[in-house]
DNA sequence: GTTGCATATGCACATTTGTGCATATAGGCT
DNA sequence: AGCCTATATGCACAAATGTGCATATGCAAC
């Protein structure tokens, strides 16, 4: 249930709709978390159930009316709480070392095509984290908040790194295997 | 139902039991997928009515019967089949980017521990990944078999060289943070 | 004028995964 | 005698997540 911690973490940005959540997700935390406007909504409920959320609603014209959720002070214990207790480290499920592993039983161009695929998505992202970096983080004074997320996103540039790398020197070895046999 | 996969990329190896399975999981592909017996045992019924696999009763004295499974060439080709269709890379679901991303809201102390705790895991981990490398891949000539698991390897060693400059820059941040504020 | 998009919320079903519990035998330890 | 461990398999329930479908309005584009 850490999608739960996952909108909580967002509403203590702001209030918000379940629609504008939906859309923070996309361009903030959603970097390593996607999910469907549904969950969202679903979760909203019982966060509300929990007393973890208020809901009020606002009445719009043009526009169908909304739910703004705002954190509450109970809310706020919660996420505290959950942040003391160590986070399960994520499993690393990746299909693609499963084909690795059994390399001579699997269609090797399909794998390279895929590594390329990775290759070319690992770039763009390093690419975009590194602009998002030098506009926003680099050379400036910083607050907590804004330390936390530095730190998410030399997270993120450092994977992103490693992947590229990786797969510039796994593809050089499909190469390699090809050439030999 | 990838389990699916990973079971039958088990299999290609050697006929096992769910017990072997079991134990294999823990020693090889369980560097980057851990699950229970249970599951196992209930992915290979599965298996079994959908033809991917086949179950052979071994009588035995002294312990409990057992059932040895052996993939089957249809299981073969939903392999390769599989093989061919990009996997979707992993969601990097973590909830410590989540603490990051809300550091402001969070126990700092907490996360410190966590991240320490981290390092020292991700540590030993390369050390371990290190050990196997040496061991078993050093300048030996290569099958498409083995290359395809120094891949893997790599994989892993990449990773955990990141991780642990990452959590070194962290802690270092993090210690910043307490001297300013 | 109708097609499509942005706004806004949600139900219901299915799949995947996790976990507690159950069972059975043999051998070794205390 | 009682308890733990290894071997060996599995059911049943719960939680988390994914996905197809449903609804309603207004505005812009074609």
């Amino acid at each position: 249930m850490a999608l739960a911690e996952a909108i909580l973490v967002c509403l203590t940005e702001q209030p918000m709709t379940g629609y504008e959540l939906t859309k923070a997700f996309d361009s903030t935390v959603g970097f390593f978390w996607r999910t469907g406007h549904q969950q969202i909504y679903r979760e909203l409920q019982r966060l509300k159930t929990e007393g973890a959320v208020d809901a009020r609603e606002v009445v719009q014209n043009g526009k169908p009316n909304k739910l703004v959720y705002t954190l509450t002070p109970a809310g706020r214990d919660r996420l505290r709480q959950w942040s003391t207790i160590p986070t399960e480290r994520p499993s690393a499920r990746d299909d693609m070392l499963l084909k690795l592993y059994a390399l001579d039983s699997v269609d090797k161009d399909a794998l390279r095509q895929e590594i390329l695929m990775r290759l070319d998505h690992h770039r763009a992202r390093l690419d975009l984290y590194e602009r998002i970096f030098g506009r926003r983080y680099a050379g400036k004074e910083t607050t907590t908040r804004e330390t936390g997320r530095l730190m998410g996103l030399k997270f993120g540039m450092m994977m992103e790194r490693g992947l590229i790398a990786w797969c510039e020197e796994a593809l050089g070895m499909l190469d390699q295997l090809d050439r030999t046999v």
